[in-house]
DNA sequence: CGTCTTATTGATAATGATTGTCAACATCAG
DNA sequence: CTGATGTTGACAATCATTATCAATAAGACG
């Protein structure tokens, strides 16, 4: 049976409280630095978890690294990042559903899932670049 | 300037020689079983450049290893992958190229790129989970 | 409230892919 | 051929993530 601990709520409100994409080494780190005595590998399991959960979203950073931000649960969305801040809008991909769908099948392929991001500059990080 | 050798060459034909997305991992032990005495992190730098240079695709897979095959240069396309052999197929994907620059500069994105995969299972390892 | 079962924690070791190091080596322009 | 230098490969180092496991604490039950 789960059970409530004050860790797991730690790392959700934690995660809540970033806007963008984050580790669970930075989580971790933010955690400390904010007094929360809490263990890494238990900041990894809660992360794990809530992604397992649907309470979170999770990618991997071009460096393979794994990254996590919280998301509204039972809304299968994509995302569109920042590649220099990591601030991250949610964005709607209908088509590219049913697009990923119809190939598989047109190949044969079942149980189909698929992997879409896009990654730019924000507005900001673009205004700060051009500078 | 860059040098040819016959490690290089090596690494790209075992490549070729894949039909599906293998880690460097794999091809290393690939090539060692085929009498060829090549070191491990040559086969990382060999197919670090080739990726680099356009010759290769690469990936991420579930698990984080950064898996690579051959491709078709100068080509941009996308891939249907079996998440159980491996078995890779090319696809294109013209709408959501479309869909994935309009949507960032919807947002005020720039420069943006995107990663796009679809995985399932392979006609036959369809056949064989259904069994 | 006290007790008991057991899920959870967290310090630490272990894992495993990838990269750095650097002396020995091989390529190729001259 | 020969020298300058790009490349190799065995090995150590890194670094994110996972496994261990004794100690702890959640919560069901009485
Ligand atoms: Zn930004
Ligand atoms: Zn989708
Ligand atoms: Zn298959
Ligand atoms: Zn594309």
């Amino acid at each position: 049976m789960k059970r409530n601990t004050w860790q797991r709520e730690a790392v959700k409100s934690a995660l809540d409280a970033q806007e963008a994409f984050v580790s669970a080494q930075q989580l971790h780190a933010t955690l400390r630095d904010d007094g929360t005595a809490i263990g890494l590998a238990t900041v990894y399991r809660a992360l794990s978890d809530l992604a397992a959960a649907g309470g979170a979203d999770s990618l991997q950073s071009a460096e393979g690294e794994a990254l996590y931000r919280a998301c509204t649960p039972g809304q299968h969305h994509h995302h569109l990042i920042c590649r220099n801040c990591g601030v991250t809008v949610e964005i709607e991909a209908t088509h590219v559903e049913q697009w990923a769908k119809s190939i598989a099948t047109e190949h044969g392929f079942t149980q189909p899932e698929h992997v879409v991001d896009v990654f730019g500059l924000c507005p900001e990080c673009t205004a700060l670049s051009a500078g």
